[in-house]
DNA sequence: ATGGTTTTGGTACTTTAGTATGAGCTTCGA
DNA sequence: TCGAAGCTCATACTAAAGTACCAAAACCAT
């Protein structure tokens, strides 16, 4: 909202200046004048590029973000939606407990869990569950 | 280019148009020529925002694409690709012998060679491996 | 404090996955 | 036509993964 307001006033100002630079040409001759429009045309034809590349700029970080509600939904508890991050780069149990610093059982029941909650009978599946679901940042 | 080429026709043209109606504005008193180049900008303001737009949307369909050259590089087979796309959907080695209409074996053996060219230790990590080479479709 | 959830861990077993090795069959280019 | 490469399949193991069941400690909110 704010950089709306700015950027009107920008054009108003830059407006009042153009006329300004119209007058002088106004009474410089008729083919001055001329000059002084397609300028002041040109000018803001490159605003308008200006302004629209630096909106879409900002729009650009969009979806690829994730999760929460959905993990919410599904009933994941923290400790088990690290296991699954740990799963999807493609880590043993037995690597992820080391990681994790707890044991290769905790790790199972972990992700027995999480297949039950994933609807998947084996990780990698549970890994393309969680794709589809935004679950998971590709 | 041929684009390009056309964009600044129509600039050109716009010009010479909005010329006309600057000329016209400019026998009917000062307010209202200042009113003409005013109309004047902000035509061309939008003008570019369009253009710019224009621009863009082609652009975007840009990166998601795959592999090729990359597979060819590893040493990866039409077939042991084909059981690696399966693999990234979840599947087991079973089902994936169904899906492919050949025995399990066959596809151990795949595994085991996609294993190793892809530097793996597991499936899992292959999925990883294939999606950080650009060689799966995400 | 008491009950529900989470986290942790264990045992015992079944099922997949993965390795190693060998071998027959097809295809395709030199 | 000869050989390399790819695809197929089997046997025999080893190693992970997963299931089932149970249970203690920790955490959190009423």
């Amino acid at each position: 909202m704010k950089k709306t307001i700015f950027v009107f006033s920008a054009l108003i100002i830059a407006l009042l200046f153009l006329f300004k630079l119209g007058k002088y040409a106004y009474f410089s001759g008729d083919i001055s004048m001329e000059i002084g429009i397609a300028v002041i045309a040109l000018v803001f034809f490159f605003i308008g590029i200006y302004i629209n590349k630096k909106a879409l700029q900002k729009k650009k970080p969009e979806s690829p973000v994730v999760d929460i509600k959905k993990i919410e939904q599904l009933g994941i508890s923290k400790r088990e939606y690290e296991v699954l991050v740990e799963i999807s780069k493609g880590l043993s149990n037995k690597e992820i407990a080391h990681t994790l610093f707890v044991s290769e059982s905790t790790i199972k029941t972990h992700v027995s869990n999480l297949l039950v909650k994933l609807d998947a009978k084996r990780r990698t599946q549970a890994i393309q569950r969680a794709i589809d679901l935004q679950i998971l940042s590709v």
